[in-house]
Parts: structure tokens; sequence; C-alpha cells
DNA sequence: AATGAATGAGTCTTCATTCAT
DNA sequence: TATGAATGAAGACTCATTCAT
């Protein structure tokens, strides 16, 4: 599993193959349980070399958080077209946040759980990219909101609060969908699009929301 | 901040001591992280006597997550009304949810992070509880659909996924509760009503889910 | 195992318990491995009382290695006809020694290994028995020599390593002969004669030495 | 007596000093009461150096068994001239292990009294080295036998006995000759092939074995 | 660019032993 | 006579981190 043993690999690449490393022992045994030794191993270079490169087991951990972080907002990103509809838009951002993190899932673990459990420092670190998703979110709530000439506005603290929810609910599902692996990023995205947009009330009637065809 | 020191009281009132100890260390700190110096400092005991009455800091841990799991499960319960509709019973529960969490972060951090982070074993634990919220809001919507004269039935796993979104949504909702603590469990509460009883596209429309007098 | 716990016992009684429990704890696990927990446990007692007898767990020890030397000592002593002649009273001897010993494994385990192996204080506790020993097998050397009218005298330092042979290679078979329960008493007693007393030259000649009719 | 602190040793040489010192303190404490703090500190290195090389305390004590087995073996093999009579040999081999043991009686203390005290395990890794020289003992009886054309056969057993009354007594007098350091290799051997060979009967009538010339 | 050799500091855990009743 | 409650001290083991090459 760990890298094929190469000599002299450009510093580029190397930390990259650390980072691989790391994020997958980080992901699977936890900040505090993770070894230098194992990361280093996995790696297939030696611990000074990590050192050298990395600088510490803060900083090796702050790095994977910043590198996922990033990853899972780029796909998140890619996946939308900014000209839809808002609904089409929150769908489109819940299939690829489903698809990216169904794919990787120690990636995930990192971002989910284990970044939020050590310490106010690496928790802030995932806080940023999930305020930037929050406020995406809310966005998308008052674009819709208005769209539907709702009027007056929906108060500012209740849309954050929904869209806290909505999100804390797409988080929840992730590891659900995770756990389960016979759960599609569709199905896992029609749920909570039916969930959130219909509610439970309109569901009950009989009234879903229905995805676009694929 | 710890138990004044007081000398020679009967096993259960020690426990009972160094178990809130316990959560408080691993709650805030993380399994990993905590010492059991410093638990059992905090509990106002030497070292020894913690291992002689939880015997190891697995079972230490382990013992918190019980005691804390069925905490608040007691506490969600006592807060039903088993007579009352479906919405009003969700709207009780969560309640009762919110200020319990509220009143508790470092349990709901063991039980919510800590216990889910570092190892099957513990997280087994918190999904037994976890299980048994999660049908319990299951059944829930089963029969407020049936009340709604909802035909046919929503299929099984759709309602699981809802549920599942649901509590996820309202974990969720508890950290952010907890992290900006000029939010009230009964906003907590309403937010998640409008949220998951309405749906998006009924608020949008004015027609919120109403809270009851308090 | 443990003794049946029964209350409020005269003093004596509950030492010798206690001493029981010590040898068999002291003899399966060795000195250092032996807890005082255990001891206790098995002697039906709390530990603040066994320290109240015995004081602490190097007087335990002690006490241990004293009765049951004694114990060993009356045994073969009581073996032996003083009236006898050299051989058959080596002959009673070991008869006696490896009895006991077969039924008193962990006693012997105690004195043979335990007390040699941690601390001289300990090792001079056996060494004083065996001593004793030594000096009768000595004895019993030398009237032989006299009786079969050999002259001149063997050399002292001669003798002594020829009884410290012998008390070696008894207290070998012993450990040999608990290890195969198949053999018994007799047999090694009869091997040990054969061997010391015709020599191994006298066996080749076929000239073996004959055990008594039992 | 610690080695002298030099750094930076290839490994094979640091490994010799750590079993080195664990043997001295292994032999000297007994294998419970010997720290990894003392031999670390004896071997002039860190503890996690001595852990990262022989792994735990069980481990380093199990090579060490297994270093001094295989010298002693070695000892005793080299002393021995394999065309010699059956008698010659003996007393070759026992002039070479009383040789040995008594210039390393710390190493003689790991293998006859510790490693025999502490668990099955390490008692098996001895029981090896001393089935081996039994089995050699039993052969040279027999060839012995054979040569003073016995006839029939001593019974196995009787045999199996002979040679264990033999090491026995062989390694009761090695911790003889070292406790009273006035007594030679030499003698001890002597001793013990007086003994074993011509019985005491024999050396009642005069009849002593007499060693070859130095 | 890369590593074999090495360690200070700290963690969990256990044990002999005592106090107060 | 007897014990439930409690602890100081120590030991095995691990880990992040650095030095010298």
């Amino acid at each position: 599993m760990g890298a094929v043993k190469t000599k002299r690999m450009p510093r580029a690449v190397r930390e990259q193959q650390m980072l691989d490393a790391a994020v997958e022992i980080f992901g699977r045994r936890g900040y505090m349980a993770a070894s230098m030794d194992e990361i280093a191993e996995l790696a297939g270079v030696s611990k000074p070399l990590v050192y050298l490169y990395l600088n510490s087991k803060d900083d090796l951990f702050t790095a994977c958080i910043r590198r996922e972080a990033q990853a899972l907002v780029a796909a998140v990103r890619s996946g939308i077209g900014p000209d839809q509809s808002a609904d089409r838009q929150l769908w489109d951002g819940l299939l690829a946040f489903f698809a990216h993190t169904g794919a990787h899932p120690l990636s995930w673990s990192v971002l989910h759980l284990q970044a939020r459990t050590h310490g106010e420092t690496f928790a802030a670190e995932v806080t940023a990219m999930r305020e930037e998703i929050v406020a995406f979110v809310t966005q998308l709530i008052v674009v819709a909101a208005r769209e539907a000439h709702r009027d007056p506005d929906l108060p500012e603290r209740e849309v954050a609060g929904l869209a806290e929810a909505l999100v804390g609910a797409a988080e929840s599902l992730a590891a659900w969908a995770n756990a389960s692996d016979s759960v599609t990023p569709r199905q896992a995205a029609a749920t909570l699009m039916n969930f959130a947009w219909a509610g439970l009330s309109d569901l009950m009637r009989g009234n879903a929301w229905n995805p676009p065809a694929a």
C-alpha cells in the first residue's frame, strides 16, 4: 500500500506522498493515536525527512486539513453551474459533496471528525472552509426566497440557522452513506433535497421534490 | 474547580466524582490527549484509586459514555408527552435535547465527538443510543404520515434517510448553539422544526411551522 | 480453592491460613510477581490483616521459607531410623525427601527456586536448612567409609564436595520427578542410590545397589 | 562499571552491549526485579534505544537466555575431543562446563536460576539447551556401557534418570564452586567424576577415578 | 536529498503499604 | 479481631523530535 520506494524525488512530489500517507493515518487512527513513525513508513521515507519538509506533527496535520479542505471545496464548486436555479444549484452541490466524501472517506474523516476533536487551532482551520460553504448555502436560500417573492425577508438569524441545519444534515448523511456503502451519492442527495426543500409536511401530502434527470 | 478535598467517601459517591471529572477532561481534551493524572487530580483523588474503581482508561471512558448516553436519553424521554401529536412530540423532544446538550456541553462533546473518533468499541456504545433515537424519530415520521392519510406509505429506506438527516441536523445544531451561546434551546428547536417540518419551499411561501405557547 | 470465609478465628489459625496461601502464590508466581492482594484474597482475609500478622511482604516470604524448610527437614528426619546402616539411612532419607517434595511441589518451588533467586537474605534462610542436610550426608559418608575400614580417611574437602554433589543431584531429581509425574519417589530414590552408591563403573559391570524390600 | 559513554555505534555492537548489561542485571536481580532503567543505564544508552533494538523486557530476556545458552553449549562442545573414550569425554566436558560457568557466573545465574523461575516460556528456552546436554550425557553412558560389555543394556528410563542426576549434580556443583571461590574447575570436575564414575562404594574401597594429566 | 542512531519527557498501570474505623 | 478507603513510588513502554553524516 505504501508508495513504492523510489529514491531522490523532487521535494514537491515527496511532500504530496507524505500528505497522502498522513491523511490516511490521521483519518484511520485519529490525530493523537497517529504516529509519525507509521506515517513516515507508509510514505516510504525516513522520519527526519518528514520533519525536514513538514516541520512538526502539528504542521503536518494542519497541512493535511488545508489540502483536503481545499480539495473538497473545489470539488463542490466545480459541480455547480452558476446560472442555474437555486434548488438546482443546491442539488448539484450536494451531489458533488456526497460524491467527493464517498470517494475519499479518510479525507472526510480528517475534516469532519479528527480536525474538530483536537483543539481550537485545528478546528478553526476547518471552520474556515465550513463557513464558506454555509455562506454559500445561506445566499442560496436568500436568493430562492427572493425568487419566490417572499416578503418580508426571512430574518437573518433564521436563515443562518437553516443553513447550518442543512449543512449539518448533509455532513451527517455523508457519514451515514459511507457507513452503509449501498447508499449512492444520488440517493443521499435526493433524501436531503426532499427533506430540506419540500419539508416533511409536504412529503406527507405527497409533494416530493423531484431530482433533475441524470 | 476540582472537587474540594474530602476524605473517606463511600465508593459509589467517589465513583460519580471520578466520572464527573473524566467527562470534563475527556470532553475538553479528547480521549487520547486526556491523561489519567489530570482526571484523578480534578476528581480530587489519587490515580490508584481511579484504577481501583474504574479499572482502566478504556473502561473509564466507556463508563462515561454509558452514563452520559443514558442521561441524555432520559432527559429527552422525560420531555415528551406520549399522547401528543407527532409534531408536538418532535418539538418537545428537540427542546429537551437542546436544553440538555446546552446544559452539559462537555458531556455532549464526549458523546458526539470523542466517542465516535476513537475506535469501533466506543463508537458502538454511542451508536446504540443513537439508534434508539433514530428509531423513535422514524416511528414519529411514519405515524405522522398515517395521520396525514398519506398513501401509499413512504418507502422504508426513504424514511430511514429522513430520520437520519433530522437527527444529524439536530446534532449539528446542538454544536452550533453551544458555540454561539446566544442561541437558546427554543430557537434551535424552532429552527429545526421549521426546516424539517415545513421545509424550505413552504418557508418561502410564508408557511412556517408554529411552536406551541411556552 | 480459597479458604471458606469464616470470621473471627484465633490468630494462630489465621496465620497458618495466610502462610498456606502465601506458599501457594509464591510457589506459583515467584516472589516478585506474587501480589499481596492475591495472597490476601486466597487466604480469605483483608490485606490489612495480613500486614497486622505478618508485617511485610519480606517477612511473609521469610515466614513461608522457615515453615516449609522445617517441614521438609522434619519429614526427612522422621523417615530415618538412627540405628540403621549408612546406606540404609541414606535410602530412607531420600525416600522421605522425594515423597515430601512430590506431595508439596509448591513448597518445594519456594525453597528450591524462589528463595534462592531473590536476594541473599532469603537464600541464607534456605542455606541454613541445606547445610544441615549436607552435614548429615557428610557424616553419613564418613561413617560409611570408617565402616568399610577405608584408610586413610577421605580428605575433608573431598567429602564436602561429594555430599554437595549428592544433595544437588537429589534436588535436581526432585524437580525432574515432579515434572513428569509418572516417576515415583521410590524410582527417584533408587536411581540416585545406584548412581551415588554404586557409581557408573559398577553399574556397567552389572553391580547395582539393591533397595531393601518395601 | 557501565560501558564508557561512546556515541553512535553500529546497531550490532550496541545490541551486544545491551545484552551484556542485561545478563548482568538479570543475573544479579532476577527477571522481575531487574528494571529496564538500570539495564539501559549500565549499557550506557537511553531506554528507548533498548526498546527499539530489543523490543520488550520479555524479548530482551529471551535474547539473553539464547545467547548465553549457545555460548555455554559452544564452550562445552569445543572442550571435547570426539575420538576420546567415554570417561575422558565426560571429564573434558565437565572441565569446560565448570570453567565456563565459573568465568561467567551471572550468565550461569540467568540460565540456571532466573530463566527457570519465571514462566514456562523462558524455562522452555533453557530446557532446549539442557536436553541437548542430557542427551549427550545419556549417549555417553550407553556407549560406555557397551564398551564395558555390559549385558543386557541398562533400561532406558534408568539411563535417563542417571543422566539427569549427573547433570543435576553438575549444575549444583557449579553453584557450589562459584560460591566458595577457592574451588577450581579441576577440583569440581574431579569430585564429580569420582562421585559419578567410581561411585561411593568404590571410593570407600580406595578405588578412585583418576583424572588424566593436565 | 536523505537517513541511521539516539533521547527527554510523559503515559498507563501496578504494588506494597497505611489510615480511620 | 477485622476492613473499606486511600496513596507514594516506581516500572514498562511510546512518541515527537534531533544530531551527525
